[in-house]
DNA sequence: TATGAATGAGGCTTCATTCAT
DNA sequence: CATGAATGAAGCCTCATTCAT
């Protein structure tokens, strides 16, 4: 189950084996979340990450072998902290108490970092990039829910990845209004995804769902 | 809440007064349509779309002051012809039927035109591009929508926000996965938009609604 | 007999529709030489060869694609010279006037543009530009003229890389050495053409010759 | 002409006082070698051969000065091994003898190492490197070689440099095709080298050579 | 007005070299 | 002495924008 090892845009460039280089990769990453979020995309460049690292922009090119390795490194940081966060859902007594702390860690995280939203999207468009963060474990995550919540879907993966979709889109919308009341909000992201849930089994074929829920 | 008609990087350098202006400003917009689609935020350059567009890139600035202008342009264009489909959705009888109208228009465009969603992202993160874009009458419309599906709701503002966000979401990650089955998409839509209207009211301050649905 | 038309490093990337261009382009290629005659393959970047051209380095770029492109384009034009001028070897009465005629022409080139050896061998150690230079036309030339001087070689074309390295050696190592008596070393040169010729054809099957000479 | 003592860029930096310093600078030399050979003039750099090495960037450093002084040591290096096999050549019979054995270390040397050339040319054509290679022992070795063919040759350093162009001129060009037959490449460079000498002095005053040969 | 040549700030990256540990 | 993390000058190249023709 591990990773297969093609030369990777995403790898490091030198595992650092002293205690300061990692220190110094941790502080490039989190000066690239910084620098994300301070000046968006536009400002996302390399030197000025390095400056707000506070290291060299020789540096960063040791352990990076270039702009997309760091990007890429970002979105793992961050979508394993989300993932860290939400694997506790599975630890809930019921699907339904399982889905609700999904959501209430998507909204959380959407709050404190609206920045990945962005960032998957231009990853997404960057054809560089294109498979080289792991969805697979967190995918794996949500479909697990799924199976809790509504065991009989035919396609756990559409719904999960349905799932995903609403609770992202409306904390980024959120996100991007400015919106700071998280109990409203995590109340609307329910209604929808359970409303979700509860609803699209009632149709034939199309449906992501095989039987009653 | 009329805009103030402050010097705006939005506005067309010369308003075309003679008809083959008008042509070559669109034959512009169109080519940055076609840039976009074809080579992505990467390719996105004025030259590009210049050369695309047969006409020179001086000619390009004759008619917009900047890249941000032109950007602007095409998102208006897709957000109006995606308003003028959407806006048949007040023609119709029930309030529901208008709400599945809207879903339907939202999917169709999402699955032609996925460089919107994009654009869109991009428009967001800069900041000079803040504002410049006229989502009023769009929301408008949605509002009025929500209106009719919903009465009793207090904010309508929010719920149809969040509409929009659902919808949004759940297609442009259709189309991001590749899915071609509109007519899977459009109920798994529904199910999320009717599953939120009917359940977002069950609570008391927090809900977008006031009384029954 | 034409080349194929696939995508090349030394393509020029537009080709000059404007006198002006081609002025351009031609001043490029000139700072080109006079920035490796002056400062030597050390100093042989794009922004000194800009700025010595009197452009910028936007305008270097329009024109070539990458250094790579420009050092070809050099490497042409200098070999191209240097063929305007040995092809008139050809006409000379006799095989041997021919090739001294070539001799002559290797000697003044050299004694001018000492720089051409030097960018021969960065070519061939640059992967990239292997195979980029058109050496064809110029090895038929010689490849003709020891037809003449020796017409029963049975491999015409080892003898003349060998007199073309012998040649080119000389010249060579003379330039570097800052010789500057020309009838002397055509002189010298001319000894190790000929007397190559003469002696090579004194044994078997190793011999770059068939009969008598 | 001796060489003043001024600081050199070649001298090493400290001298090795233990015998695994010696060892480590041998290592280093030979990793330099071996990165040229695999990776060509673009791959030569520092980190490389300090990698290849097996010893730290730090570690290079404190053995040699600089870059151009390892590229300097390694050139030696290699000129001393072919001057240990060409230096045979003096104990020969008759200078033809020593002649010819010296073209055939030439050739093997070329066909072994092939590297030697270009190293060669970028030194010549960086200022930093003239003149710190010592070549006085090796073309002395060439005229005591000249001096024993032709010994009425007025000019014999002249010949020596000729003759060393020409020898290398031939076995550069074909080392640089690929070609790999030793015994046919040693008899056209003697055809060359020995006809240059036989043919070199037929004029007055341009010649190498004052007497009968 | 249209053209496209020209501009240059600014982004990405390398690599020779230094220096704290 | 060895290590390797850190440095930053310098090189390559792009692309939004201007301006002479």
């Amino acid at each position: 189950m591990t990773h297969s090892s093609r030369p990777s845009i995403t790898r490091l460039r030198k595992t650092p084996s002293q205690a300061r280089a990692e220190e110094t990769v941790e502080s490039i990453i989190e000066a690239a979340a910084q620098v994300l979020e301070a000046e968006g995309l536009e400002g996302f460049n390399t030197n000025a990450i390095a400056r707000r690292a506070g290291v060299s922009i020789g540096s960063l090119y040791q352990y990076f072998p270039g702009k997309d390795a760091l990007t890429v490194a970002l979105i793992q940081r961050e979508t394993r902290r989300f993932y860290d966060d939400a694997a506790a859902a599975l630890t809930q007594r019921s699907g339904k108490a399982a889905l609700e702390y999904l959501i209430g860690a998507s909204v959380r995280q959407q709050l404190q970092r609206p920045m990945l939203a962005k960032l998957l999207d231009v990853q997404e468009s960057s054809p560089a990039l294109r498979g080289e963060v792991e969805k697979v474990e967190f995918d794996a995550l949500v479909v697990a829910i799924v199976r809790r919540v509504a065991p009989r879907f035919e396609h756990p993966e559409v719904a999960a990845a349905d799932l995903l979709a609403i609770v992202q889109g409306l904390t980024d919308a959120a996100g991007e209004r400015g919106e700071r009341d998280l109990e409203s909000l995590e109340h609307r992201v329910r209604a929808a995804a359970f409303g979700y849930l509860s609803r699209v089994a009632r149709r034939g074929k199309h449906s992501a769902r095989a039987g009653g829920m």
